[in-house]
DNA sequence: GCCAACGTTGGC
DNA sequence: GCCAACGTTGGC
């Protein structure tokens, strides 16, 4: 029996990678890479899968909230920055017999006509309960539930029309 | 820019 | 193993 498909948030700051930035990429394709926090890269190296589907969420700058959405089309990798001293997520404690950190391979799914604020997931009964709008939770690879997934896209679908 | 929350580091 | 100090995250 095929495993079930998952459902995840990523964060990223929208200055350093942007859901543009992803469109403008060949195939729409790209390593989601730099993530240093051993909680996330557990799920990266353990239960992120291709067919697996992701929020595409804005921390940190306006506008902050969900941007879009991505499938996952590769599962756990090394992650290649950490064998680059010219990258800023260079681990010199890293090593390719045993590297550390892990990254998966995105594709753009949709890219929201808005982003989905913070206030607009508060206001959802659905997505009231996200992890992301917990205070403290700065985990940047999060799980969410389909319902919550399917509830962000008809957040974003309806406030297209 | 502020500040609370959190994770990691390092001395002991 | 403890825990204080420090750096980072992240919303406002």
């Amino acid at each position: 029996m095929a495993r079930a498909r998952r459902y995840w948030l990523f964060k990223s700051e929208p200055s350093a990678f942007s859901i543009d930035d992803l469109d403008a990429r060949p195939g729409q394709t790209a390593p989601w890479d730099g993530v240093r926090n051993y909680q996330a890269r557990n799920f990266l190296r353990d239960d992120v899968k291709p067919g697996d589907l992701v929020l595409f969420y804005y921390s940190r700058e306006e506008p902050i909230g969900v941007a879009g959405t991505m499938e996952i089309v590769a599962g756990g990798e090394p992650d290649a920055t950490q064998f680059n001293p010219g990258s800023p997520y260079y681990d010199p404690k890293s090593s390719a017999e045993a590297p550390r950190w892990v990254q998966v391979t995105v594709k753009l799914k949709s890219k929201f006509s808005r982003v989905i604020t913070r206030p607009d997931l508060a206001a959802s009964p659905v997505c009231s309960g996200m992890l992301v709008l917990k205070r403290g939770m700065r985990l940047s690879i999060q799980p969410v539930t389909a319902e919550e997934f399917r509830a962000v896209e008809k957040l974003a679908a309806d406030s297209a029309s």
